[in-house]
DNA sequence: GTTAGAATATGATAAAAATCAGATTTAGGA
DNA sequence: TCCTAAATCTGATTTTTATCATATTCTAAC
């Protein structure tokens, strides 16, 4: 998340950044950073160039992404989608003792991730609303 | 979680339960569950008695401790209440760029975990209103 | 074309979390 | 009193996740 929302903040398809640029700046190790991207590049979430000149970039339909896709592919689909007590299905049809406790609050913040682009993000940044502390 | 929670079901003063007659209950290896079960013992969360009868099981005392305090000693206190971008601290005057899309859902579940103790949730199990997978 | 700079691929190592194993303590009952 | 059944304690092992290291492929520029 971190990494990808510094590459929105200060890359596109004229302005590509390479790990050794981003991993000091989001405190996370330079291997595991690559790693973290090139998953990343290979779902295409983010974009990348190889050779000189090249890099990892943002290009505007990568901005235009749902930050849920993030997730998605870092930590798999499940990792937000499942029942606390692990029963097969989540839905308030047959709810686990737990279920009420989330409430709405897991599916909303799933639908602001899915509803969210990273660019909406960016865009808060920008203004000051909120703050990237990269 | 599960198991405190089928413990809270299953025993009381006078009925105590053995590690090994829960934990194929709830799909948790037998040392795995003695070690968490030990731990919430020596925070006063569940009661145990050693010996011959003993076991483990929820005092009256115990099933009317907020679901927070069971996170809390297994997990840690910061799990749910540290910032999503590793900002110091978590609040809407300084909020990160993620900050919004949690919104007030961690905190709606954090408050929930704080003001529902392990006897409600069993109400609605007893009630059919819920269900424990177990 | 050749070179050098970048991502990519692959496997090894380290750290953390989960799991296992066994010795130790406590307590109930014969 | 003594035996046995349980939790407790301690440390080792396994599994998962994070991190490292290195060889390979692509590509812009000369
Ligand atoms: S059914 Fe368990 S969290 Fe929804
Ligand atoms: S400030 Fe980052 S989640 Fe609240």
């Amino acid at each position: 998340m971190k990494a990808v929302l510094f590459l929105a903040l200060h890359t596109d398809e004229d302005h590509k950044m390479m790990v050794k640029d981003v991993y000091g700046r989001i405190n996370v190790p330079q291997s595991y950073l690559a790693k973290l991207l090139q998953e990343l590049s290979k779902h295409n979430v983010i974009s990348s160039a190889r050779g000189p000149k090249g890099g990892f970039y943002l290009s505007a339909i990568n901005k235009e992404l749902p930050l849920i896709k993030i997730v998605d592919v870092i930590d798999g689909e499940q990792r937000l989608r499942s029942c606390l007590l692990s029963i097969k299905e989540c839905d308030s049809e047959n709810p686990c003792a737990l279920h009420h406790l989330v409430g709405n609050a897991n599916s909303y913040f799933i639908e602001n991730l899915e509803n969210t682009s990273i660019a909406d993000l960016i865009v808060d940044v920008r203004d000051g609303k909120t703050v990237l502390p990269l």
